[in-house]
DNA sequence: GTCTATAAATTGATAGAC
DNA sequence: GTCTATCAATTTATAGAC
């Protein structure tokens, strides 16, 4: 990602402004080059083609979202504090509105592509490891059960940011997040 | 909806087709006019132009998606069987890829266009309340804690949604919507 | 209301100079 | 590596006959 080149790297930069700003349909190669202040050759030359700069453009923001995720709870010492911790990380997440509009944008480009498909249903894998990691105090391996627990856990995250996305003000997503710990704390203790 | 010219509930049809096969970026007005067998000029005539006739889609797409969920589950009697019959529908609702894969598909267009965004987002209002009206038995005012609960509930099934969409073979649905119910039930005997 | 024909603009891609 | 110039293909939209 930070191996590229310093050109390719303002090219992707520009096209994740754009994306975020007006969306997937207006990401053609002549504004992502103008928003660059590139030239449309440059972006033939760095990624292939469009579906290269896509591609590259997918990868850097999910690669993104993990490492805000990541950031967010490992810092903590491990116990109940730490998953009070992993609960305001999702409050704080949902509302992030324009990183969710970005992601709801190449989502279904994703869900389309195999290749791409993949590569976010394994980021995803990275997720549900992370969360893990929150919630156990050991690092054993993440059996049926607790793999089941993470994926409700993140897809709380995702589907919340839906409805704050659709409407902010009517989203009381710090009421949500806390009926969701309260139903959650309990259960932490025998995570069967 | 249904109060629209055959001709243009034939379009609508054609682009519902086209978008769940191909995606958004297939929804070219050549592409609908084949596959309803009309002219682009009738689609012209009859939506003004492609923003009212992805208008007109969305429509047609979410209100599909909330009468199919009200009738999933508001046919049974009120109680805790009825909670279970809900925990199955929204299990179905999950596992129903190509319906999830429109809404995808269609949900960073309307979160852009202001009036779209408001339609769906009042439908979601409309969802909670059908959550709600499978939970509780007598029919009260919705107050700001059930109303954050039905947020919750659609909540994990949207976002699991994704990650089923993602690795329909990797996500267990049913293990995770069983974890999702034993952390439910218990709460439902004191709905604060 | 529905069509054919066509306008006018934009798209992704590339050849070739530097 | 980067650019200008240009390509064929496709897009939305509409004029005008029926």
């Amino acid at each position: 990602m930070e191996a590229l080149a310093p050109t390719a790297q303002r090219i992707l930069a520009a096209a994740r402004r754009l994306l975020v700003r007006d969306g997937f349909t207006a990401l053609t190669l002549s504004a992502i080059a103008e928003e660059a202040d590139e030239s449309k050759a440059s972006i033939g030359y760095h990624f292939g083609n469009k579906d290269g700069l896509v591609a590259a453009l997918v990868d850097s923001l999910t690669h993104d979202a993990n490492r805000a995720l990541i950031a967010e709870c490992s810092s903590l010492p491990p116990g109940p504090a730490r998953l009070q911790a992993l609960l305001e990380g999702e409050s704080r997440i949902v509302a992030d509105v324009s990183s969710f509009q970005a992601f709801f944008e190449v989502l279904p480009y994703a869900l389309r592509d195999p290749a791409l498909r993949q590569r976010v249903a394994a980021l995803y894998d990275g997720y549900r490891e992370t969360v893990w990691r929150c919630i156990s105090d050991a690092d054993p391996e993440m059996g049926v059960e607790p793999r089941a627990f993470c994926a409700l856990m993140i897809a709380v995250v995702d589907g919340l940011a839906i409805q704050y996305c659709l409407d902010p003000k009517g989203a009381d997503v710090a009421t949500v997040i806390g009926q969701w710990g309260r139903l959650v704390r309990p259960a932490q203790g025998e995570p069967s």
